[in-house]
DNA sequence: CATTAAAACTTAGACCACTAAATAAATATT
DNA sequence: AATATTTATTTAGTGGTCTAAGTTTTAATG
């Protein structure tokens, strides 16, 4: 939201493209329900897509998504307890104790109980678990990130800008939809629409 | 891909805005992995976000994500066999089968053996699974649609551009990573890489 | 025609993710 | 000290997903 580092591309500063655009968009008579449609069916598209990433990644780093997700909070953030971990990750406190579970029967990462604190639980990233880390993920997007160098500049930060665009309105969405943060009270699904 | 409604915004019908972006840019002095960062985040918070879309619409529709997806499919696409179903979403034929029986079982599609072939089975929507159809989705969208509407026109193509553009560079990058459509092979996961 | 192969679907067995409700332990509050 | 709150875990149940191993039906072939 606040950002520092959000692209601002707006119509000041792409005053000419919008003309562009515009025209474009006349020329074509495309209709407020045919852009929608458009909107949903290539988002549903991206979705399908990082969701095969996901599949084919289980395949290969052999960690399932909730599992990798947490780990790379935890790497990136380090130490959290579970009930912050189960925020950051929109899922309830039950839920990332058993996955935790299984990534500590697995090794890639141990139970640390707080001195200062004993209910609080610091889950710690192993080596094997770093490792894991490491190779896993970065594998999956060379592909997508060297299409995505391959641009030009302009399309580029066209791109953020859009995505940055539709995030923002689907947060906005979800927040005013649930005013109070409701951790853990949801459920696991899809993407709908088509 | 070889899609009619494409909408074609390339550096020639943009060509102005190029600049402008461009400039943008360089202005910021953002570097090249500064980008694709900004890409994946936001990538990953519209992910995110439809994720927890999709979970509220259980609670909503009281069908999840997968089952609401295969009765539009249904929808939209009319008779269809188990198999190319499955094909659709990117699912092993068992898995069609099982979401089959839950939905069967509250009756919201019905298996139709072809009288041809007696070995296709049509699933069919009942009424009452229409009628979840119609009231499901669209509530959960809504607000999404209402903020989409209320932008630019020159706002709304660049965003479907980008968006069709990423999902054609995530398309090109799942099918040359698998040459063979492999139905059936993956599983189940979340969005990475912070 | 009989056998074999292929196709479509289902079943069985096994995980993982998730939630809600109950429990246990530690800390805060009054 | 007694009570309430916070934090994490456990348990029970639902769904989604896969692979592998059946069925049943159809098509192919000798």
């Amino acid at each position: 939201m606040a950002n520092a580092s959000n692209y601002q591309i707006d119509a000041e500063i792409l005053g000419l493209e919008a003309k562009a655009a515009y025209n474009f968009a006349l020329s074509n008579q495309r209709t407020a329900m045919d852009k929608i449609e458009e909107v949903l069916v290539s988002l549903r598209r991206v979705i399908r897509a990082t969701d095969l990433h996901s599949k084919k990644l289980v395949k290969t780093a052999s960690v399932t998504g909730p599992q990798l997700l947490l780990m790379q909070i935890l790497q990136n953030k380090g130490d959290m307890t579970i009930s912050e971990l189960a925020r950051d990750m929109s899922l309830s406190q039950a839920t990332v104790t058993t996955v935790l579970d299984r990534l500590e029967k697995r090794e890639l990462i141990t139970r640390v109980r707080s001195q200062q604190d004993k209910r609080k639980v610091y889950p710690q990233l192993t080596h094997k678990g770093s490792k894991i880390l490491e190779s896993a993920p970065t594998a999956l997007q060379d592909d997508f990130v060297r299409r995505f160098k391959n641009l030009n500049d302009w399309e580029q930060g066209m791109i953020i800008a859009s995505l940055q665009r539709v995030a923002e309105m689907m947060n906005a969405e979800t927040l005013d939809a649930s005013p109070f943060l409701d951790v853990g009270a949801l459920d696991r699904g899809e993407i709908e629409r088509s």
